[in-house]
Parts: structure tokens; sequence; C-alpha cells
DNA sequence: TCTGGGGTCCTCCGCCAA
DNA sequence: TCTGTTGGCGGAGGACCC
């Protein structure tokens, strides 16, 4: 591309229908036509991962606290969530899609971006390519799935959300202000409550609102978000399907079935997640330079606590580290419903010039490899570090 | 009334060195 | 030597997305 903008339909946004719960009803057939309500047990804390459109009718929707959804719809369905069997569904439907164009860029477990710019001689127009995609992936995986087509990913994950479900619409650059001129501005990527609210402030509801603006007022009284807003609501995206995206950060955290403020169970916690979070670094053979501690109390209350260290992925070193946060950071004065750990600033290489800390670190991660090795001849739980035992009372 | 888990990106503030 | 400015960086928090 040499800067001009291609307003031909190049860009194909498909979005799996209600997913998780799609593939329950698939895997168990007697599910088929019932409100099935994936995540959040009833019993416990949660909020709903996805739900049927069969549970949609009673109000059910994603994010909602599961004992709202048990409210609503008592006689829902409710699942927990089985990540490996969508992963492995989501991994059929990508390779589908990956027949039609090289550049794919895959958002999340159900939905991704197809830039079509060079297929179409193979496979006809846009439009002929999305409903041939409908088709193989119901026919061949039993899914619906909605496809959006337009002339920047904007504008395609819009359409593919106007016709849901099983949807296909085209939004040309020819009618696409007038299409979306009517939609509400939490429409626009990147608006969500805070934005909105702010914008209302304006007497701004509608994107038909932004676009009527003049160029710059909202950047003036917004920023760049205000710039942003603006230019998606004048049908303006200039990214690009992006096939190869780096991972920046690899978390992980829990949220309690009850509040907990015995430092044993959260240091305990910890060091299980460090290892976890430690083999995941090794595998993808990455180094991290940051760790975050996340700590939210009974008031929902939720702070961060981070450190820079010296490239790392041993265990040892990490969990050292995300303990002397917890110490500094808790003093077990009000009681905790989630702790969390994530490693930031990863980099596939570490620093070779850093010297004293990485020289330690190697060390550790010798015994980190040896250990990895033994657990993939011989299970997970057959080794494991000293504070990653369980207590008694455990379990 | 009750608020998951895994992420990304942005902004603000304080510190420090040039 | 002291002071003010500036920019980079680390740390914290918030908003948002799926």
């Amino acid at each position: 591309m040499t800067g001009e903008v291609n307003h031909s339909l190049h860009i194909i946004h498909c979005d799996l229908d209600a997913f998780y719960a799609a593939v329950e009803q698939n895997d168990n057939p007697s599910l088929k036509g019932k409100p099935v309500i994936v995540g959040g047990s009833a019993a416990s804390r949660g909020v709903v991962s996805t739900c049927s459109y069969e549970a949609r009718k009673f109000g059910v929707r994603s994010a909602m606290p599961a004992a709202q959804a048990r409210r609503l719809c008592p006689q829902g369905v409710f699942l927990p969530v089985r990540m490996e069997r969508y992963l492995e569904v989501s991994h059929q439907v990508f390779a589908i899609l990956s027949d039609y164009t090289p550049l794919m860029e895959p958002i999340s477990v159900d939905e991704a971006f197809l830039d079509i710019s060079g297929t179409q001689n193979l496979f006809g127009s846009p439009e002929a390519i999305g409903r041939e995609i409908k088709r193989r992936v119901r026919s061949e995986l039993g899914l619906t799935i909605s496809v959006g087509i337009s002339y920047n990913k904007f504008l395609a994950k819009l359409a593919s959300d106007l016709n849901k479900p099983d949807g296909l619409c085209i939004i040309p650059y020819d009618r696409a202000l007038e299409i979306i001129r009517p939609l509400p501005v939490t429409r626009l990527w990147g608006v969500g409550e805070k934005a909105r609210q702010a914008l209302e402030r304006l007497g701004i509801k509608t994107v038909g609102d932004v676009q009527d603006l003049p160029t710059g007022w909202l950047a003036e009284r917004m920023g760049a978000s205000g710039q942003h807003y603006w230019e998606l609501a004048r049908g303006i995206d200039t990214r690009q399907v992006e096939t190869h995206e780096e991972r920046k950060s690899l978390g992980r955290e829990v949220t309690f079935p009850e509040d907990i403020d015995d430092m044993q169970i959260l240091q305990k916690n910890l060091a299980a997640f460090s290892a976890e979070l430690c083999r995941k670094l090794r595998r993808d053979k990455l180094y991290c330079s940051t760790v975050t501690l996340k700590l939210r109390y009974s008031s929902f209350k939720t702070i961060n606590r981070s450190r820079t260290i010296a490239p790392s992925h041993a265990d040892v070193v990490i969990g050292q580290v995300a303990d002397e946060l917890l110490q500094k950071s808790y003093r077990g004065d009000s009681p905790l419903r989630l702790i969390g750990l994530s490693l930031g600033k990863l980099s596939s290489a570490p620093d070779w010039e850093q010297g004293g800390l990485f020289e330690e670190s190697a060390q550790y991660e010798k015994v980190d490899m040896l250990m990895d090795q033994i657990r993939r001849r011989f299970g997970s739980r057959v080794i494991q570090r000293g504070n990653q035992l369980p207590s008694r009372g455990d379990d």
C-alpha cells in the first residue's frame, strides 16, 4: 500500500454465534432449543460468559452476574466453561477461514478478520466468499457464523453484528455513513460506559451526532480518543489485518469462592501462578521484565503493585518477587476476593549485558528446565517446589 | 444486586538524569 | 554550584474488549 485508502470490499469479519453455548449444544444434542448459560455456575460467584439465543429471550446477557441470570431464567441449563474444547473447535473454524486467504487475524476464540484483497480471482466476489464460509462452517462443524464485509476493519466488524445471528451483511463505501448514522455511539470501537457518559454530556448520542461535528471539535474536548471516535464515525479506519501479533503479557488470577485473609493461602496461590506462568514462558522461550501483583478487596477496590526485574523465566526469581510484593502490599487488614499475577515486558531473549541478577537467574533456569522435562515425561504433579505442595487442610 | 478471566492501551504522576 | 526544564522510565490506575 502506498498510503492510498482501499475502498473496495476486501475485509471480512467472521463471528461465531453464541459460540460456547453452540458448542455445548452440538456436543450434547439434548440441549438444543434449551436456554444454555455457560460460565458462572449458579451456586458460586461469577458472570455469564455466553448464553444461547433461547436464554437471551429471558434477558440473560454476557457479563451478567450468574445470580441475576438464575433469577431471570431459573430453568436455564448452567454449564462450566470448557475452554480446551472451545479452542479445539475454534482451530477447526480457523482452518476453514484460512482456506480463503493467508491474511487472517484471529481476534479471539470465536472471531477473526480476513483480508481477501488478493484472493478474489480464485474464490469469487466477497459476498460469494462470505456465503461459502457460512455454508462450510454449518455443514462441516454444525455451527452458525455471522459474516460482515466492508472496506475496513471497523465497518466489517459492525456489519457482522448487524444481522446476528447467522447473518451476512455488506457495508459498501458509498452507503457506509448512512448505514451507521442512526447507531448509538457505543457502537464505535472504544466507546464504553464512561466514554458514552462523557459524549452524552456534550450532547452526543448517535454516530450521526459525531459525523456532524466539525473536524477537530471532538479532539479538542476529548483528546486522541475524541479524534479516534470522529474518524470511526466518518468510516475512517486505517488498521491493517495483522497476521502475527506478539504477546505482551501473560497473567493468571482467581476469584475465591469466599473472601480470604490467610497469608499462607495467598502465598500458595501466588507460588502456583508463578510456576504455571514461568512454565509457559519457558515453553515459548520468553522472558519477562515486570512482575505485577493484583489484589481485589471485598469492597471490590483493586490495586496493582509491580516491579521491574532483570529478564527471567525462573520460578524462584519471579515467585520471590511476587511474594515480596504481596508481603509489602497486604497487611491482612481486609479480606481479599481476588489475587492475580501478571508478567509483562516479554522478550524472546534476555539482555545478556544485565550480569549479576541474570547469572543468578540462569542457575535457577537450569533447574526449572529439568523439572519441565520430568513433568512432560511423568505428569505435571510428579514434581513440585516445596512452596507449591499442599499443606494440611488443603483440598 | 453483584460484579470472571485474560488481555491491551492510555494517562497521570513522581523520580531521576542530562 | 544552584536552579529550572525536559524527556525517559517505572509504577499505578482506569477504561475497554472478548
